[in-house]
Formats: C-alpha cells, sequence, structure tokens
DNA sequence: ATTTAGACCTGTCAGC
DNA sequence: TGCTGACAGGTCTAAA
C-alpha cells in the first residue's frame, strides 16, 4: 500500500508527535507481523524503551529507541499506523470464544467513557499495540497481515536495510547514476523502477505516474532510453514523490494517516487507477495493462512504445 | 539474466 | 441474495 510518500507523510507525523515518549507495553495479536528476533525477545525489548526519533529509508519506516535500538516498519499493502489519545483500551467485552473472528479482525478499543471525542478511528485489524506511558496508544493496523515490525540494534543497520538502493532524494541518485543502472539492465522501465535496489520507494502509483510524467512508455526496455529520456525520468521520480508527500500521501482503500484521515494525491494523479479517462495533456484513453503481475497505466498518445 | 507463478492475507466490487 | 473471479500502494521464493 504504501509508498515513499505515504511513509515519509507518516515519519513526519510520528516525528512530531511520539518522540520523546516512552514505549511502557507492547501487544502483539498476529504474531507473524513480528519479523526479527523471535517474539518473545521482541516483547521483553521493546518495553520500556524511550522513543529517540523517527526516519524514514525507502518504504521503510524506522523509530529509533533508547539503548541503540529500532524498530524498521514495512507496511507492505494494507499496514497502517494509528495514534490514539490516552483512555483507549481493548474493549474486553466483545471478545468471544471465536477465534477466527479474533485473528482476523483483532480487538476492539473504545474510548474510557465509551464516546469518541474527535475524529472517528478505524481500530479493526490492529495487529500490534504500543503503549506509551503517557497513556496514548500506537497501534499498527493491517488487514492483510503482510506487514512487518521487526527489533535491530543500531549497529546492524545495514544488515536490517539490506538491499536497498539509493534514496530518490539522496545525491547519489543522479542521473549519471539512473543512466547507468537502466543501460546494465534488460527489463522494462516499469520494472526497473519498482526495483528497490535501483531506487528505494518507488511503488506502483509512483512507478506508473513518473514514467507519464517523463512521456515513456511502461514496456521500453530499460537500456533503450535516451539521455533526455533518462534526464525527464530521473526529474520525474523525483517531482511525482514530492507532489505525493505535499498532499498527504494518495489514499485510494486503505491508506491513512496517523489520525485515520485518507491522503489528498488521490486528486491530483493523472494515469493510476484513470483507465478510460481523458489524458490530462492529450485527451486520449487512459489504458491499463498487466506488466509483471501488476497493472500499469499509460496514455498511449503521450507514452509512444516506439521513437519516431 | 529475466520472467512467471505462487505464497502470504483479507476485503471489495462487478457480473451472473 | 449468493456465488465466483478479478483486483488491491509489496516482496519473497522456486521453477522455468
Amino acid at each position: 500500500m504504501p509508498e515513499l510518500p505515504e511513509v515519509e507523510y507518516t515519519a513526519r507525523q510520528l516525528r512530531a508527535s511520539i518522540v520523546g515518549a516512552t514505549i511502557s507495553n507492547v501487544q502483539v495479536f498476529w504474531e507473524r507481523t513480528v519479523g526479527h528476533p523471535d517474539l518473545a525477545t521482541f516483547l521483553l525489548e521493546v518495553s520500556e524503551r524511550r522513543i529517540e526519533g523517527v526516519r524514514r529509508r525507502g518504504k521503510f519506516l524506522l523509530i529509533d529507541l533508547s539503548g541503540d535500538f529500532f524498530l524498521s516498519i514495512h507496511r507492505r499493502m494494507t499496514g497502517n499506523f494509528l495514534l490514539l489519545p490516552p483512555g483507549w483500551q481493548i474493549d474486553t467485552s466483545l471478545r468471544t470464544d471465536d477465534v477466527a473472528t479474533w485473528n482476523t479482525r483483532g480487538p476492539t478499543f473504545m474510548p474510557e467513557n465509551g464516546v469518541e471525542n474527535s475524529h472517528s478511528r478505524e481500530t479493526s485489524y490492529c495487529r500490534v499495540s504500543f503503549d506509551l506511558s503517557d497513556g496514548r496508544r500506537l497501534l499498527f493496523t493491517d488487514p492483510r497481515k503482510f506487514g512487518r515490525i521487526e527489533l535491530w540494534s543500531a549497529q546492524r543497520e545495514a544488515e536490517a536495510l539490506r538491499g536497498l538502493g539509493p534514496e530518490p532524494f539522496g545525491s547519489t541518485f543522479t542521473v549519471e547514476y539512473l543512466t547507468g543502472e537502466l543501460a546494465r539492465r534488460r527489463i522494462g522501465i516499469k520494472q526497473a523502477l519498482l526495483d528497490q535496489t535501483l531506487v528505494a520507494g518507488v511503488g506502483n502509483i509512483y512507478a506508473d505516474e513518473a514514467l507519464f510524467s517523463a512521456s515513456i512508455h511502461p514496456l521500453r526496455r530499460s537500456d533503450s532510453l535516451t539521455p533526455a529520456e533518462v534526464r525527464l525520468l530521473h526529474e520525474g521520480v523525483i517531482s511525482v514523490l514530492t507532489l505525493g508527500i505535499e498532499h498527504g500521501g494518495t489514499s485510494f482503500n486503505d491508506y491513512r494517516d496517523l489520525w485515520g484521515e485518507a491522503g489528498d494525491n488521490y486528486n491530483h494523479v493523472h494515469v493510476y487507477k484513470q483507465a478510460g479517462k481523458p489524458c490530462p495533456r492529450c485527451g486520449s484513453l487512459i489504458e491499463r495493462m498487466v506488466i509483471a503481475q501488476r497493472s500499469a497505466h499509460f496514455c498511449p498518445g503521450c507514452q509512444k512504445l516506439i521513437v519516431l
């Protein structure tokens, strides 16, 4: 679900709200969500640590903890963070013997007095709850259970994040770097953009948007781009990610910010999920095709497969 | 070296 | 109304 802009937006919200807080307790409702280390160690080691900072690397959210540890969170398709004000507790009266329902939807959280005090908050599908010592709760919700939370010592950060290419906003992601990486691959350009070792953080939405921005067909072979096209693509990747962050991320279905609110970038995409609608640039109808088992959206008028 | 199919999971929506 | 299949912001593994 979340790509770089969604993770970055959430990281900024977390940075402004939980740095300095202490995790008093952790509850895990779906064991496989914890990817490292084993569950018992995770539960033991996370408690009583102070949150020192929040960072992002590619699509990973990193929460630095006291004692030189950090949490790495990958939300995969449907993972979200939700911050609850003090007073919200698990509604034990709703827990039944229906283990299947509990395993699927997780616990239900209710505000202290039984009345919502601000926004409505969807607390279903909670897989992990971090209880903060000031009474707040940070929930990791994830209907499809693909998301992973790991605890690593600071000196093993390289191991925890192995295989990640340069940050799109970093100094190593240059036109020269992109030119070299694309030239030594013989795959479709859409696939290349989704390869996290080439550049970290681009997913299906922003890959399609970046290719539209650069007027490049998603099936073009990566080593066939002209220098001008690589420059446009480099610029396109950076600009669509920047706009995504500015709009608070793209919410088609599941993505929500820390307060449970949808992102606004949905109203600013040009091709993603827009099949059948007119291209905002040339008026041709946007098409959808399947590339590498993922849907790809493009304008057949602006993004020609054959370079004339 | 790439590509493809299948896992991992649950929900929604279109069509019959 | 109920069932079936397609599809969903991701990534990994095995087999071709």
